[in-house]
RNA sequence: GUGGCUGUAGCUCAGUUGGUUAGAGCACUGGAUUGUGGUUCCAGGGGUCGGGGGUUCGAAUCCCCUCAGCCACCCCA
């Protein structure tokens, strides 16, 4: 041992933003996964997976300015311009152009992937995070939208959540306004004045319109007032109508979303759910429908868990196809977050329910016979490395989460049975060694359950 | 990218106006007549005080740089 640290020490430690997954946490990342991958499944949407390196071209000027600034880059061993890909939209733009032929549409699809960020970090924020999309694309029509808005309320409930909110908006009905008030340039910067609506308060985002467009205070103020309706959806909605009545676009936003919310009313989803929001923009400018923002009731303040909204055309870019859709995005980084402070995680450190202790190491085959009927069995099942004391072997499965022991010594042996022992209670109880495990198998499930 | 705050064992922190071998709790490892854990008792391992440089007889304590974390702006998942 003294031989090796001759050597100097390299400090481990992680790049800024990055970060490792003890097994909880990882665990618990992918329970969440599992659970996501079960909605989009059930509403048949398939998974794709595209490279995390892509030409340059394709990645450069897509997202915005910043994610440019912000797009991990560099020249391959072969003198080629790479990017790492910032978001899972773009790359869905590629793949849509490059394939879409064979695939048709409408295609439904989600991506859960890593992506890459060189932004400054927060808390929350990260260099290196996850993103977890689905899309549906090749069709304009609003049943997607209500589809997706109804994959939005599954994904929830699926991840244990019964108190939380999806806020819809339609860009139309902001940019119908905008139009009659011949704003209709400035619609960015109003856009992302607006998103701050909540934050800083209707004077200074006012006033913030007004510096930003050089316009009136009373059409900003006309703005506002359609963004600070409040009632219930049907009185907001015959509101947001009537503003924007003399517009074309404005008219058929305040359709659309009289449509939507009649079709989620239609399917059950709870009016408490669903919220009529004009307020809300998203910061990108690429959406022209649809929008939405989910929100917990319980913790409010981290923000929108589940955003999207519908695009006209997707690929541009790389295809003369025109691509409409609609898709969304799953917060997983903010939500994990969310579910560790509200104690809704269950991951533990192991995935294995079963441990049985080495504590013959001269019965290590009937050990290992034993603990192949149980995973055939689908019972996850750990059998210890290692001939230490039992004491501290049941110390060790008792840490790691373990829910039950299969404790087999010489007099379990004799006796033909096993010792069943429930590590949350501490009581064993004995059951019969048989052929096929049957007896131990249902002891174990009955536990468990 | 800009501004502010922070950084002592795996974790949470103590370390007085700079002064001798840097501490505690929890965690970890081993043990308490060698077949039963989460309680107790004993012992032990583990820190060049984020890293580097400077001031000083002497720095965890003061100064500079750097790295990382947090907060705000910006933007967004």
């Amino acid at each position: 041992m003294a031989e090796s640290r001759k050597h100097e020490l390299i400090q481990p430690r992680t790049l800024k933003g990055f970060r490792d997954f003890q097994p909880r946490e990882a665990g618990a990342r992918e329970e969440l996964i599992d659970r996501a991958r079960a909605v989009f499944h059930s509403y048949g949407f398939a998974p794709i997976d595209t490279p995390a390196l892509e030409y340059l071209e394709i990645l450069q000027g897509k997202g915005s300015e910043e994610t440019d600034k912000q797009m991990y880059q560099f020249e391959d061993a072969g003198g080629r311009r790479v990017g790492m890909r910032f978001d899972l939209t773009v790359p869905l733009a590629r793949f849509a152009a490059q394939h879409i032929g064979q695939l048709g549409t409408p295609l439904k699809r989600y991506h859960v992937a890593t992506v890459w960020r060189g932004e400054n970090t927060q808390r929350g924020r990260f260099r290196e995070f996850m993103q977890c999309d689905f899309d549906t694309i090749g069709t304009d029509n609003l049943s997607s939208d209500i589809e997706t808005a109804l994959v939005i309320h599954d994904l929830f409930l699926a991840l244990g959540f019964e108190d939380f909110r999806i806020h819809l908006n339609n860009r139309k009905v902001l940019t119908g306004l905008l139009e009659t008030l011949g704003l209709a340039e400035h619609a960015t910067a109003i856009l992302r004045a607006l998103d701050k609506l909540a934050k800083i308060g209707a004077e200074k985002v006012q006033a913030e319109i007004v510096a930003a467009t050089g316009t009136e205070p009373q059409a900003a103020e006309q703005v506002l007032a359609l963004c600070q309706l409040t009632g219930t959806n049907a009185e907001i909605l015959d509101a947001v109508t009537e503003l924007v009545a003399d517009s074309e676009t404005g008219r058929r936003g305040a359709e659309e979303l009289r449509r939507l919310l009649a079709a989620l009313d239609a399917v059950g989803v709870p009016e408490a759910r669903v919220k009529l929001d004009v307020a809300i923009a998203r910061g990108l400018d690429y959406y022209t429908g649809t929008i939405f923002e989910t929100f917990l009731g319980a913790l409010p303040d981290i923000g929108s868990v589940c955003s999207g909204g519908r695009y006209d055309n997707l690929a541009e870019l790389y295809t003369k196809q025109q691509l409409p859709g609609i898709g969304a995005s799953l917060g997983l980084d903010r939500l994990l977050a969310a579910m560790e402070e509200l104690d809704m995680l269950t991951s533990t450190e192991t995935p294995a329910v079963a441990f049985i202790p080495l504590f013959d190491e001269a019965r290590l085959h009937d050990y290992l016979r034993l603990a192949a009927q149980l995973r055939e069995a689908a019972i996850c099942v750990e059998v210890y490395p290692l001939p230490k004391k039992l004491g501290q072997q049941l110390k060790y499965a008792d840490r790691r989460g373990h829910r039950v022991a299969l404790i087999l010594g010489d007099n379990e042996f004799a006796a033909s049975e096993c010792q069943v022992k429930d590590l949350a209670t501490g009581e064993a109880t004995a059951v019969p060694l048989e052929e096929n495990a049957a007896s131990l198998i249902a002891a174990i499930r009955g536990l468990v359950e």
